[in-house]
DNA sequence: GCATATTTGTCCGTATGTATA
DNA sequence: CTATACATACGGACAAATATG
């Protein structure tokens, strides 16, 4: 053993890692190492393109190459990674038509959960407002990571209020991949800054209740989202023209 | 061996199966196997609340255990198998709460996509215009099981007319998770009996244009299919009170 | 409630096939 | 084209949890 040359440079966020996998317990190995994988890949860590080597995560993970690969498989199908026959699998690139297709299913499912409001308890907003009071925090203080969080949360507490478990499910999938292009982009920190105050005024739309206002205004809101992210992907510098 | 006392009476369809998995290539072992038992499961082969033993697939499949699972993991992240911890993947039981959230879901995108349609060359309605026929025809027949594969179809591709490829993904799946529920109520054929004809009239309003009244029908219909589907729901035969 | 048998969860070693330098 | 690295797939083993009598 300690036959691994240590892994190559790139993978400097793998030594923290060990000991998370087996830190919580009452789920099954592949859950918890696909858990971490997650994170690891939303946050950015492990930039689009990036092929994660099997052999290398089995030695750092301390999981067998069974494990390992149930867990790609579940990461795999949310879309998170790609899995190439005989290639392995790796954090996908999004092309702008994936963009396109993106947000064409988002403006489907935010939209209309937002059309079909009624009746609103107030207090389910709690979250929202949490959210837009977050992101308007990290605006001030310039931490722009802080706002891109709180801006997804706000988008995910948003279509909870459509009370559907798969609509939870489907959106947050939609919100994962898209947090992938966010990492492919030169600066995504400007591309959330307009949203800060967008979103208070979505918010104080549903608390009057004026859903059909909201929803109209939550359409311009992401095609221009849409427009702005695709402009700074033909922007973007490219390693491979 | 021989430990087994025969396969129980619902695990007749494990026969034929055998050769089938090496048919293909150009794809994993894991995938063939998996879209073998989708097919079981869509069809009805395997009835919701059926366990699949690993050891018997295993058998019968010639495939790994290592390999089965990993089929395993792409159903159950389908929705098509439950995984319990230490206990085994089943086909699963949808309870009512699933279908209203199936159908929450159905009804934001179907009608969402509807909506949205503008400027559609009609040629696209073409696989629309063969899945009523077909319908049609099959409900002429009294071949229910047709009746009900066409309507999929018909659904299958009007959500098509969207050009989004996570969208056709998203429907499939609900598609798919839909049939479980029909298959746990006692005569589906019924069920599928009135939509012949309100595919037709939906599909007359796509032709003529009128998106939006389409997209009214579609809300209304699906709404009926809803309270149907949880109606027989209630009162379906149970084994477990 | 207990002891046993069965089944799943996880790991390992190895052989084969595929893609890429 | 060959060589090499790596993914794919298999089968055996044991631990852990569950089901059964």
């Amino acid at each position: 053993m300690a036959a691994f040359p240590e892994p190559p440079a790139h993978a400097g966020w793998l030594r923290t890692v060990a000991a998370e996998v087996r830190t919580f317990d009452r789920s099954s190995t592949a859950e918890r190492v696909a858990e971490l994988l997650r994170h690891r890949v939303i946050e950015g860590d492990l930039p689009p393109g990036t092929r994660l080597s099997e052999e290398q995560l089995v030695e750092v993970l301390h999981v067998s190459r069974n494990t390992l690969r149930e867990a790609f498989r579940l990461l795999t199908h949310e879309g998170l990674l790609v899995h190439r026959l005989h290639r392995g699998v790796f954090v996908p690139e999004l092309d702008e038509d994936d963009l396109v297709d993106l947000y064409r299913l988002r403006r489907t499912i935010e939209c209309d959960v937002v059309r079909r409001l009624e009746r609103l308890d107030p207090v389910r907003l709690r979250p929202l407002h949490d959210d837009v009071a977050a992101g308007e925090d990290a605006a001030r203080r310039g931490d722009w990571v802080a706002v891109g969080t709180a801006n997804m949360r706000f988008h995910q507490h948003l279509v909870a209020l459509a009370d559907s478990a798969r609509i939870d499910e489907t959106a947050a999938r939609l919100l994962a991949e898209l947090r992938l292009a966010f990492h492919t982009v030169a600066a995504p920190q400007r591309l959330y800054a307009p949203y800060v105050s967008r979103n208070r005024t979505l918010l104080d739309l549903l608390v009057t209740g004026e859903t059909d206002r909201a929803a109209k205004e939550l359409e311009v809101y992401l095609h221009d989202s849409e427009a702005q992210l695709v402009q700074a992907y033909r922007k973007r510098p490219r390693r491979n023209p």
